[in-house]
DNA sequence: TATACTAATGACTAATCGGTCAATTGTCAA
DNA sequence: TTGACAATTGACCGATTAGTCATTAGTATA
C-alpha cells in the first residue's frame, strides 16, 4: 500500500512533466528506485495507474468544492468557489497539468475518457447548484449557460495558473471573476446552451450510488486507516446507514469529522448526498 | 506536390480520428493508396506533415479573421468575428479536432509548440485591435483582460461545436456571445490579466516580417499557381514591393484579388500588414 | 528497341514499448 | 540453522514504431 503511495507520486511528476503516454514504466520504475516487475505487482497495468490518480484526485476536488458550496452561506459563496478551486489547482498543479494536456482523446482507454467525463458532469452539476443558490429565479432560462460560460473562463485562466504560476494573485483572480459572474447571471438574455442541450449531451444518466455500494467502500476504506476519530466516525457512519438511530445534526457532525482525511474525502461526499445534508 | 496535397487530406481524417501519435505512417499510406517509401519522398518526417498542417490551416483561419475585423464596420463586427470562427471550425472540424486535443505538451517537438504558441498570439492580436476599435478608451485599463475573456468562451463553446456538431445554431451562439461580450467590456471594472502579464507571457516577441521574406514567399507561391487573376495580381504585389508605383487603392484592390486562394491568405495577410491597409 | 532517368516500392533495421515469469533475495517461525 | 513462503528482480518476449534503401516499375528520349 505503501509502495502504491509511492508509485503514484513519482508517476505524476513525470507525468506531468512529459505526458502519461511518453512516460515508459521503466521511466517510473527507475524514479521510484524499485524494479519494473514490482510496479505489476500494485498496478495490473500503466492504464490502471493513471486511473488510480484520476479517482485520487477528482474525487478529492469534487468533494472540496461541493463541501464549499453546501457550506458557506451566498455572502461570498462565488469567491469562495472560484477561490478553492484556483487553489486546489495550485496545490495539486502537477495532477492539474496532466489533466489539462491530456483533456480528451489522447487517451486511447474508454474507461478513462468516460471516468473523466464523469467527474466532468459531476462538476457541472455542484456549480449548477451554487448557480441555483445564488440567484434563483432570475437565471432560470439562462443558468445552464451560465455554468457553461463559468467553465469556460475558469478554464481559460487556470492554464494560466499552471504555466506561469510565478505567485499569481487568486485573490484579485477570483474576485474578478466574482463580478463577471455577476455582470452574465444578472445581465445576460440571450442563452445558448439550453436545458434540451444540455441532457443531448448527458445521455447516459449519472448513476446514483446505493447503500450497498457505499457500505462497501466504508469497509474497503477501514482497512486502509489507522484507529483515529476519523476511522471511528466511519464505524458510527457506517452503523448509521444499515439501521438509522442518530439525528441527523450527529450525521452531520461525524461527516465534518471525516471530511479532511485525503482518504474519506469522496465517501463524505457522497454521504453528505446520500443524508441529503 | 498534388502527392503532398493527398497525404495531408488522409492524414487529417486519421489525426483527427486517433490524434497524432496514435497514427501510424503505414496507416497514413494505407489510407492513401500509397508506399511508405513515397511519404517521404513528399515529407522528410512525420513530424513534417503536422507541422505543414498547421501551418496551412493557421494561416488561412488567422487571416479570415483578420479581414473580417479590419473590414467589416463596427456594427456587427463583434458577430461576424464570433460566426466567422465558428464557421471556420465547422468548416474545417478535423483539424480544429486535432488542435482540440493535441492541445498543448502532447507533441514532444518544441518547433511545433513554439509555432502553435505564436499563432495564438497572432490571433490574441486580432482579436486586441477588434476590441480597441470597439470600445476605444472605455476599456483602456481591461483590454487584455477581455481579450482573455473572449478566448476563453470561445475555446469552451468551440467543444461543444465539434463534438456534437449536429447542427447547432451558430447564429443563436453568436449572437449569445455579441451580449456577454459587451456586458464585460461595458460593466467589468476589476481585470485580471494586465499588460504586464502579457508581457511576462509573451517573452519573445513576434518577429516583423521583412521585404525579403515577403519577396521570397511570393516567388515561391508563384511557381505553384497556374496563370490567373490571382496571380497576375500577385505579380504585382510583387512589383510594388520592388519599387511603390501604385496608389493604396489599387494595391489593396490586388490584395483582395488574392484573398480568397488558399495559398494565398496567409500572403494576403501579410500584405495588409506590411502596406497597412 | 535500347538507354537513361525518375518515381515508387516494401522488406528491413534499430529502437522502444507494455507486460511476463523463472530465478533470486529477504523474512520469519520452528 | 533450516526450510517454507513472500517479495522482488530484470532479462526476455512479442508487438509496434519511424525511418531507410536496394530493387523494381514506369516513362521519356535517342
Amino acid at each position: 500500500m505503501i509502495k502504491k503511495q509511492l508509485i503514484m507520486e513519482k508517476a505524476l511528476e513525470l507525468f506531468a512533466k512529459q505526458g502519461f503516454e511518453a512516460t515508459s514504466v521503466q521511466q517510473i520504475t527507475d524514479h521510484c528506485g524499485i524494479s519494473k516487475g514490482a510496479f505489476y505487482l500494485s498496478f495490473k497495468s500503466k492504464d490502471e495507474l493513471i486511473l488510480s490518480l484520476i479517482d485520487y484526485f477528482m474525487t478529492q476536488f469534487i468533494s472540496d468544492i461541493d463541501y464549499q458550496v453546501r457550506n458557506v452561506n451566498n455572502e461570498g459563496l462565488l469567491f469562495k468557489y472560484y477561490h478553492t478551486t484556483f487553489q486546489s489547482f495550485v496545490q495539486h498543479s502537477d495532477f492539474a497539468k496532466i489533466l489539462m494536456n491530456e483533456q480528451a482523446q489522447t487517451f486511447n482507454n474508454k474507461e478513462l475518457i468516460e471516468k473523466l467525463h464523469i467527474y466532468d458532469r459531476l462538476l457541472d452539476k455542484v456549480t449548477l447548484t451554487m448557480v441555483e443558490r445564488l440567484y434563483g429565479d432570475e437565471i432560470i432560462h439562462t443558468k445552464y449557460d451560465l455554468v457553461y460560460c463559468i467553465k469556460g473562463l475558469m478554464n481559460n485562466y487556470s492554464k494560466l495558473i499552471l504555466f506561469y504560476n510565478n505567485s499569481l494573485d487568486l485573490k484579485l483572480l477570483s474576485e474578478s471573476l466574482v463580478e463577471k459572474t455577476n455582470l452574465l447571471a444578472k445581465h445576460a438574455t440571450i442563452a445558448f446552451i439550453s436545458e434540451d442541450i444540455i441532457h443531448a449531451i448527458e445521455q447516459p444518466n449519472l448513476e446514483v450510488i446505493t447503500k450497498e455500494q457505499l457500505l462497501e467502500m466504508i469497509t474497503q476504506k477501514k482497512n486502509e486507516m489507522e484507529e483515529s476519530i476519523e476511522k471511528e466516525s466511519l464505524i458510527l457512519l457506517e452503523q448509521q446507514l444499515l439501521e438509522p438511530t442518530l439525528s441527523p445534526a450527529i450525521v452531520k457532525g461525524l461527516i465534518e469529522n471525516i471530511r479532511n482525511h485525503p482518504h474519506c474525502k469522496w465517501i463524505s461526499y457522497l454521504l453528505r448526498n446520500y443524508f441529503d445534508l
